[in-house]
DNA sequence: AAAGGATGTTAATAATTGTTAAGCAGGCTA
DNA sequence: TAGCCTGCTTAACAATTATTAACATCCTTT
């Protein structure tokens, strides 16, 4: 998984812009769409781990696209972003296969903790997010499943915490990897504490990868890790 | 499978009496508590496919009771409910892991497409109700009827706790098992003693097991056990 | 260069899990 | 009924894993 990806379908521009700030700032890779042509045109495109539909939309408004979506695709989250809060618009929402509905105006905070929640849940069996339970770089291979990091003959069992931050890496590799990003997905809460933990794990990581000069988990001052090697297979 | 078990938590007569019925009339099997305490005592003693918690509640609030429960179970969506729809609530609320938050007052029926919303996305994930009384794992052959586990020629006599805790690992093979949910399926509780209990049959298991290595359990630290075999046949 | 914040590292502490064996209750047999 | 199995629980202690603390080092900014 690079990090997540959103395709968000809002006319207004100012709001439109806002979010898609927003969204990026906070670790999402985020399309903005003008219209709901546009918005299913790109949605057909690429895959997305999650849709934002604004309701009220030019050329296709957010249901219908939710409703040609969901004729082939159970599984994408969609949200619905609405201006009025009319009960039918709700139930409409969510019996065409809508995971949440808010109602304009709404804090950009709330929106980003329901989008992470319902990422949360379909994260694990959503196989576009990441279904790769196994990785080669450098001279090492890791069972993610297993828990297991080998290098030729030795093997060396890890912790499940070591497990999830070195699949991230893995993820990202030879990209960034956002520390916020990985402390709410592993430790599901950016705090200080958290962050001091997830720096003994890097520690710990470097250690097992020791091995191998031509892997490295280099620090992106202020903005997180990367894992980086040259003589990847995969 | 059955209906969906829901547990409700809620102070308020008036609210409790309404939502029971409502929930109940709707197809889903739903306990009422009263308090927080009692709440928490309902969710170990059986198992819940969602739980309901009014935030302000006597003995125990709705967040203290999340944070007990997301200790060591990190599956069961769980919605809040609160007259008060402050954003350091709200935050608080999805930090927890929470997977949903209404503000009251709220349409029953706005309640229940959440809900419907919240339980298509976990549903699927429920092997635990499940027939099947023969597995096939590794070299093992296991009949949980007879409680007999068998590599070729040799057979091994089990236990019924043995039995059951391998059946439910069986039927998760390759995926997760949650404490929580083994304890309150097999023990029919989920307390200290218990766990305890359930660590020396895990450990039972693994001897049994220990006769191919291509089949471990394998920790989950903080969160389960999963039953691991590459070699499986169907 | 100095200061403050972020990260690296190691060690101490806490929490969870592994393992063995001691208790305990029910059922069976002599 | 006494004695012995058997299966389960509880206790005790060991090992492992995760978090917190403490201090060192590096980076950025001024």
């Amino acid at each position: 998984m690079a990090s997540f990806k959103i395709l968000l379908v809002e006319d207004d521009p100012n709001l439109g812009q806002i979010l898609h700030e927003y969204l990026t700032v906070k670790g999402y890779e985020t399309k903005l769409c003008r219209d709901g042509e546009e918005g299913l045109k790109a949605f057909k495109a690429d895959p997305y781990d999650l849709c934002l539909f604004d309701v009220m939309l030019p050329k296709k408004d957010g249901f219908s696209m939710a409703k040609e979506i969901r004729r082939n695709d159970s599984v994408t989250p969609i949200i619905f972003l609405t201006a009025k809060s009319m009960k039918e618009d709700t139930i409409e929402g969510f019996k065409i296969g809508g995971d949440d509905y808010i109602t304009k105006p709404f804090s950009m905070e709330e929106l980003l903790l329901r989008i992470q929640a319902i990422l949360r849940r379909t994260a694990e069996k959503n196989p576009q997010i990441s279904d790769q339970k196994e990785f080669e770089f450098g001279s090492f291979h890791f069972d993610y499943d297993k828990q297991i990091l080998s290098q030729g003959e030795s093997n060396t069992k890890l912790t499940s915490k070591e497990s999830e931050l070195l699949r991230l890496l893995c993820l990202h590799i030879n990209q960034p990897l956002d520390r916020s990003t990985a402390l709410k997905i592993i430790w599901r809460d950016d705090s200080y504490f958290n962050a001091r933990s997830m720096d003994v794990y890097i520690a710990k990581l470097r250690k097992h990868l020791k091995a191998d000069e031509s892997v490295q988990i280099m620090t992106l001052h202020g903005s997180g890790f990367k894992l980086i090697t040259n003589a990847q297979s995969e």
